[in-house]
Parts: C-alpha cells; sequence; structure tokens
RNA sequence: GGGACUGUGGGGUAGCUUGGUCCAUCCUUCGGGGUUCGGGACUCCGAGACGCCAGUUCAAAUCUGGCCAGUCCCA
C-alpha cells in the first residue's frame, strides 16, 4: 500500500510557475494531453498541474486526486472513495446544511435505501424520469425476489407511502423533514469523481403543506436556506427556473441553483421543487381541515449532492490547487515548523505551542512535522486547499510571533500575544477575500447574446432573450450546443440592456431573459 | 443502441508500425541510510508493471481472435 503512506505523509508537489488564473481564455482546450507535463526549462522536475482554462477536466482530476480528496483507483465504475481529507471536508459541508436547514424548522429522518417497485413506479412522470438510471435489487441469496426492489435514486417513493400513514389533519402540517444519504443512479455518461457519481452523498428535504400558496412558502424558505449555506461557501450562483421539458420528473415546476464554471460551462448544485399534489395524490396523502374537507397536501423538496463540493474546488480553485473557505476546509490552519542547525529545536517547540492554543480555540489545526522540507509543505498544503498558514522558524522563536500566510497569498507576521483573535482575524479576512474573488468572476461569466449565431463557440455563459416556447428553446439549445437552464428567478447581478425580441423567433411579446449555457 | 480509439509498477510514460537488442525506458512514488532544512534538496542502497484467455511462432509487451475494462463521438 505504497499510496497509504504517500497520503499520511501529504507529500505531492507541482510547479510553481504556471500562470495566473486568467478569467477569459480564447481558444477552446485543445485535445486532452497527459495530466501531467514536463516543466519548462530550469524549474525542478517536478510534475505541473494541467492549465485550468483550457484542460478545465484534467485540471479537475490531477486537483482532487494530488490533493488527496478522492481516490480514483476503485474498482467499479462511478463509486467515489472517501479519503480522510475529504471525509473530513464533507462533514464540515454536510455541518453547513444541518445548521441552515434545521435553522427553518427541518428535522432529520432516514428512510430505507431499498424501495419496492410497485410503490417505485406509483407515479408515471416520476418513474418514467429515472427508469433508466436505476439500480435493480432482483435477489436475496440465491432466491428471486417476489417484489423487485430499486436502490433509492432519490426518495420520494420511500417516503410519500409513509407520509400519507403520517399526515391525518391539517394539525400534522406542516410536515419539513430531510435526510443526508446516498443514493444510486446509474450514470451512462462519464462520471467525474464528486460531479457525477454513481453513489451519490445526497442531501433531501421533502416537505407537505397545506395549500399550494404555503408550499410556494416553503420553496423561498429553501432558497433562503440555501442562500446562507452558499455563503459559508463563497459560491455566487444564479437560481433559475427550469423550462417544462427539464424540470424534475413528476415536479410542477423546478428551480435548479447553477453556477458558472468558465468556458460557457456551468453546475448544477442543488433543487427546489415544487410537486403540488402530483405526489400527493397517487400516494394518498390527504388530511381533514380545519372546515372538516379532505384535501391533498401540496409538496415541496430540495436536493443538494455533493457535487458541491466538486463545485467548489472546481469554482475557487487556481493554478495552485484548491482553495476551500474556512468553514469547509478539513484544516482551517497549518502549522509548519522551520527546522535549523543553529536553532535546535526552538521552532519545533514553539510550532507545537501555537498548534495547542489554536486547537484548544477551536480551530480545526494541522501541526505538520513531516519529513519534508518546508518548501514541499508548502506547496502541498496549497494543493490540498488550506485557508491559512503558519510559518515558524528561527525568526519567529527569536521574536515570539509565527509567519501568517494565507492562501491568497497575503503574509503578515502575527505576535504570539493574542494569536487566537489575530487567527480569527485573518480567516475572516480570507473569506472576504475569497468572496470578493469569486464575485468578479461571477460577473464575469455572463454576457447578452442577441443573435443565435453568437451562442456557438461562446465562451461565457449567455443570457438571451426567449419568448418561452418549447420551439425557440430547443432552437437556443442547438445554437449554443448546449441548454436553456430557464429564467432566472431574480434581477440579474449584473447589468442588462433593455430586454429585445425573442432570438430564436423575433417576437417582443413575453420576451424575458433565459439563460443558456453547457452544463457540465 | 451504432462507431472509433485505448489498456505497460501506486501515478504518469517509452518501447508496438518492421516479433529477437526488453528477466522492459524515464519521471514520480514507496522502504532504508547519510548530509540538509526561510518556497518543490542532494546522495547511496532497495521495492514495484506488459488487462484476461486462447492462437500463430524457434521466439510475443509487440501479430491474430475472443473477452473484460475504460475513453471519445453519434443516436
Amino acid at each position: 500500500m505504497q499510496t497509504t503512506r504517500r497520503m499520511a505523509r501529504g507529500l505531492c508537489a507541482f510547479d510553481r510557475l504556471i500562470p495566473r488564473l486568467e478569467l477569459d481564455p480564447g481558444p477552446r482546450a485543445p485535445a486532452r494531453e497527459a495530466i501531467t507535463r514536463r516543466p519548462p526549462r530550469g524549474a525542478a522536475p517536478m510534475p505541473e498541474l494541467p492549465d485550468k482554462t483550457t484542460q478545465f477536466i484534467d485540471w479537475y482530476l490531477a486537483v482532487v486526486e494530488a490533493a488527496e480528496l478522492t481516490d480514483k483507483r476503485y474498482p467499479v465504475k462511478g463509486l467515489n472513495v472517501w479519503t480522510p481529507y475529504g471525509m473530513a471536508a464533507r462533514r464540515n459541508f454536510d455541518r453547513v446544511l444541518v445548521r441552515e436547514i434545521e435553522a427553518t424548522g427541518s428535522r432529520a429522518v432516514e428512510f430505507p435505501t431499498l424501495i419496492p417497485e410497485t410503490e417505485f413506479a406509483k407515479e408515471k412522470e416520476h418513474i418514467k424520469g429515472f427508469d433508466a438510471q436505476v439500480y435493480w435489487v432482483t435477489k436475496g441469496g440465491a432466491t428471486d425476489l417476489d417484489t423487485k426492489l430499486v436502490l433509492r435514486p432519490t426518495s420520494e417513493t420511500a417516503m410519500y407511502p409513509i407520509f400519507a400513514l403520517w399526515v391525518r389533519s391539517h394539525r400534522d402540517l406542516p410536515l419539513n423533514v430531510y435526510q443526508i444519504v446516498n443514493v444510486f443512479r446509474y450514470e451512462t455518461k462519464t462520471t467525474r469523481p464528486f460531479l457525477r457519481d454513481r453513489e451519490i452523498h445526497f442531501f433531501e428535504e421533502h416537505t407537505c403543506q397545506a395549500n399550494e400558496a404555503h408550499a410556494t412558502e416553503r420553496v423561498l424558505s429553501n432558497r433562503a436556506a440555501f442562500a446562507k449555506m452558499a455563503r459559508a461557501f463563497a459560491l455566487p450562483y444564479l437560481a433559475i427556473r427550469r423550462p417544462e421539458w427539464d424540470k424534475f420528473p413528476g415536479a410542477y415546476y423546478s428551480i435548479g441553483l447553477d453556477v458558472p464554471m468558465g468556458e460557457a460551462r456551468t453546475l448544477q448544485i442543488g433543487t427546489v421543487h415544487h410537486y403540488r399534489e402530483n405526489f400527493s395524490r397517487p400516494y394518498g396523502i390527504q388530511f381533514e381541515d380545519a372546515d372538516g374537507s379532505q384535501r391533498f397536501v401540496h409538496q415541496t423538496t430540495f436536493g443538494i449532492s455533493a457535487r458541491l463540493l466538486g463545485a467548489v474546488v472546481a469554482f475557487h480553485g487556481d493554478p495552485r490547487g484548491a482553495v476551500f473557505p474556512t468553514e469547509l476546509a478539513p484544516y482551517e490552519v497549518v502549522v509548519i515548523p522551520i527546522p535549523s542547525t543553529e536553532s535546535g529545536d526552538a521552532p519545533d517547540r514553539l510550532a507545537g505551542e501555537v498548534a495547542d492554543r489554536l486547537t484548544r480555540h477551536g480551530r480545526r489545526v494541522r501541526l505538520d512535522r513531516g519529513e519534508e522540507r518546508p518548501g514541499a509543505k508548502y506547496y502541498h498544503w496549497e494543493l490540498a486547499g488550506a485557508p491559512l498558514r503558519l510559518e515558524v522558524g528561527r525568526r519567529e522563536a527569536e521574536q515570539r510571533a509565527v509567519h501568517a500566510v494565507d492562501r491568497l497569498g497575503r503574509k503578515e507576521t502575527l505576535p504570539l500575544d493574542g494569536l487566537e483573535h489575530r487567527v480569527d482575524e485573518r480567516l475572516a479576512e480570507f473569506d472576504r477575500a475569497l468572496a470578493e474573488r469569486a464575485r468578479v468572476t461571477f460577473a464575469d461569466a455572463f454576457s447578452v447574446a442577441v443573435r443565435l449565431e453568437d451562442l456557438a463557440g461562446s465562451t461565457k455563459v449567455r443570457v438571451v432573450s426567449w419568448c418561452g416556447r418549447e420551439e425557440c428553446g430547443h432552437r437556443i439549445e442547438q445554437a449554443i450546443d448546449g441548454s436553456l437552464l430557464g429564467t432566472p428567478e431574480d434581477p440579474l447581478p449584473f447589468a442588462t440592456p433593455e430586454i429585445g425580441p425573442c432570438i430564436g423567433c423575433g417576437t417582443i411579446e413575453g420576451a424575458r431573459w433565459a439563460i443558456a449555457a453547457r452544463p457540465l
């Protein structure tokens, strides 16, 4: 197990002579190259990361692998190994989701992984949408099962028969519950760690409301909760109502939460759905209202997968590797002693003292006492996305101070006096700067297109005028070789001209801004 | 579903066209020793691979067939 040792030591290095991330990349990616290339002459003989703008997917795979967020060698396609470092990030991720959803009054539940075919098939649109990508369990030992079971691709059909038992009276409403479980989808496209897995770490909230208006309020409440989650991850996004042909199977309407990823690509990182009575009718979820009448509940769902973790890496990452916002970082602070012959063990002792103090203060701290040289550790922890690095050498030991460098490269010497507070400030400042950098990247990711011809080969996510008709929608999708994500729920957070006629048919009537992109 | 391509140590690769020079190249990684340590150290020693099965042949990483796995393109 050579790799295990490597992962424990955290030794991995990439060349530093890579250009800064450019937002507008010019030509599209050329043919794929090997994951690593030889560095330029004069540089150390170390592998370097592929260029993020021209070889995005190679860059992404190299980062999640080298940062030890995943181990891609598991022998079944699309199943992800959660390494210690990746798992730590995931637990922080879950903590944020739980905190924000529970603040809205939702409670945790957990339903079984296996769903009987009979329940799975009750809602026709739903089964049509998922049929092609479910895993079937057909045997128990050597015995063929009478009723086949599906491995849940999502949990509507597991929960709703039970919801029908739980909801009897208007006093049982609203019912707001969530679970964080694994779901399974047999993806036929190329799988990517976090971005497209066949076993998916999944957050899903399911609610029952007394009427359509309450369900609509729940959708808004979910969106507000998501805004807080996204703030914790420093991720800007758009909430976009999906067109009819692209909504969740069985939904009344679907709102996708999309992040622009550069090169006209977007990544859907969450969804909120309004089901109206579409599921409550087939599953018989009804209640006796205050006036004595029997009514079907209106339902909503809210889904987020660990794909969001991949989105954080993909969005914030730069030529040096991953960048984690403090809240997500497995280690918020990495302390690196710099030994030397003349200083004896003073740096090491001080590094230990610093790590102890910050740990007692409640920070997630890693004291890196490995055998590597300090420079190698700097490269590794930058690649791994640690927000703040504290260097402790002879100078610091003499001055009773630490040298702090954040992941955006800003340096400052911090005296030991009041260190805890100063580190808190440095991390808060790092998060602010990261969010600001994200905001700039976000604003630069969009551009308005007024002619269908402008969509071909676009390097930006396109904002277009759309009359709302499906025919024009497909015309737009064909022109951009991607998807019409739908119409934004909120005013666009950047300047747009006066809206013109529909880009597909030229009609001005009913024309609204819509977003066209090439989803990852 | 249709087509094209690719499988060499833990990772990335050279070799394959034209079989023998290969008990397989280079980088990285892993284990051990020594000198080092303020941005990827050096050095010495050691470990580790031809996807699977069959065939052709004196001889197969290399040629042929089947299988498996993966990637890309099209429906």
